[in-house]
DNA sequence: GTCTATAGGGCGATAGAC
DNA sequence: GTCTATCGCCCTATAGAC
């Protein structure tokens, strides 16, 4: 396997470990184009490390476990994108939720990702899975809540409910609408969050 | 898209005579037995057989790939329950699918199980889940629909909604709210469920 | 530390024996 | 119609080369 010399703005590490890192990160942006490209499926270790150009084997050296390669996809590539397109402090909380589903839009193959990731964390046996979304539900609902708060103390969401109810209920109602958008791409998605933003501005 | 027949394309005529019929069907109570305790993992085809008491082949006789088996799986767990507690005509939209959530919460391990199929359909490769999925969200789509121009009629939902953006968004919510709850069991899905029934009832 | 080579055990699918 | 035997693929683990 030919030595891609990287120009590497990785802090210096010890010895060659700043060679690993880069190779690790070299790894995770191919991934992601194939993973972006064609979905989880047919994405064994071995067809994904064909397709990058490097073992199988040292797919294994860099993540633990197949599902540790994908968590760790699907994380590099969100960051990726709020990297390059971060959210607006303007914005309505299921605004939020919108730009970012129509962000994921463009991009199916991490829609589907994240449903696979997100079925595997829900049955035993799929520690990384489980974490990852354990930890995403929590941090989302809880910076979601925080801002359907500031919405409504700026009367943009009615101050009748509870915030972090919401949050839950926009954060499903999401997730659900992606998925079946996936399966019926003309289905109205986009109208069922504009009548949740809507049936939680008005005020009875 | 019309009924189609998961079984109806085979060469083989599997199931044609009557001791086939009942072999098949008990396979499957077993089956769900199987499925409603310990979700879909650690639900090999070989584990399966080997839990119901038939060998690996019989149960490949019967259900032509697993994707197939755990389809008719959930088909018929889903019948079951709906021939044991029917839906009540005099209950709202929203209330359905809240004595439905809270009816599934009884059996988590079917609910893993219609992740794993929604999540498997998502993807290329997948017919029988996909068929399966795309006929499930159509016609409970529909149904629901017709249930809250009945709301409307009745002053029970307002009526400047469209009623089939608010069945596709119950449904997403839904889903996704029985996903959060199946990883953290004390969040308020149930007041998230309420909160949307209490958007959808109130006129502004 | 990085990576290759290889072995073990389990999987879904299928051909062909009863 | 039923089921055994087998095939090729997969993930994981590990020993050791660079």
């Amino acid at each position: 396997m030919p030595d891609e010399t990287l120009d590497s703005d990785t802090p210096r590490a010890r010895g060659s470990y700043a060679k690993g890192l880069a190779r690790r990160q070299q790894i995770l942006d191919r991934a992601i184009e194939v993973f972006a490209s064609r979905g989880s499926a047919r994405t064994s270790l071995r067809s994904i490390a064909e397709e990058i150009g490097v073992s199988h084997g040292a797919l294994t050296h860099y993540f633990r476990s197949r599902e540790h390669l994908l968590v760790e996809v699907y994380r590099e590539a969100e960051r990726q994108l709020d990297r390059h397109a971060p959210h607006s402090v303007d914005v309505s909380a299921v605004g939020i939720m919108t730009a970012s589903a129509e962000r994921n839009r463009t991009i199916p193959g991490l829609v589907q990702l994240y449903s696979t990731l997100v079925a595997a964390a829900l049955e035993e046996g799929h520690p990384d899975a489980h974490a990852f979304a354990s930890e995403r539900f929590a941090r989302i609902r809880g910076e979601l809540a925080d801002h359907v708060r500031r919405d409504q103390a700026d009367g943009r969401v009615r101050a009748d409910v509870d915030a972090l109810t919401v949050a839950t209920l926009v954060i499903a109602a999401s997730d659900g609408l992606q998925t079946q958008w996936l399966l019926e791409p003309d289905v109205g998605h986009t109208a069922a969050l504009e009548l949740l933003e809507r049936l939680l501005t008005e005020r009875p």
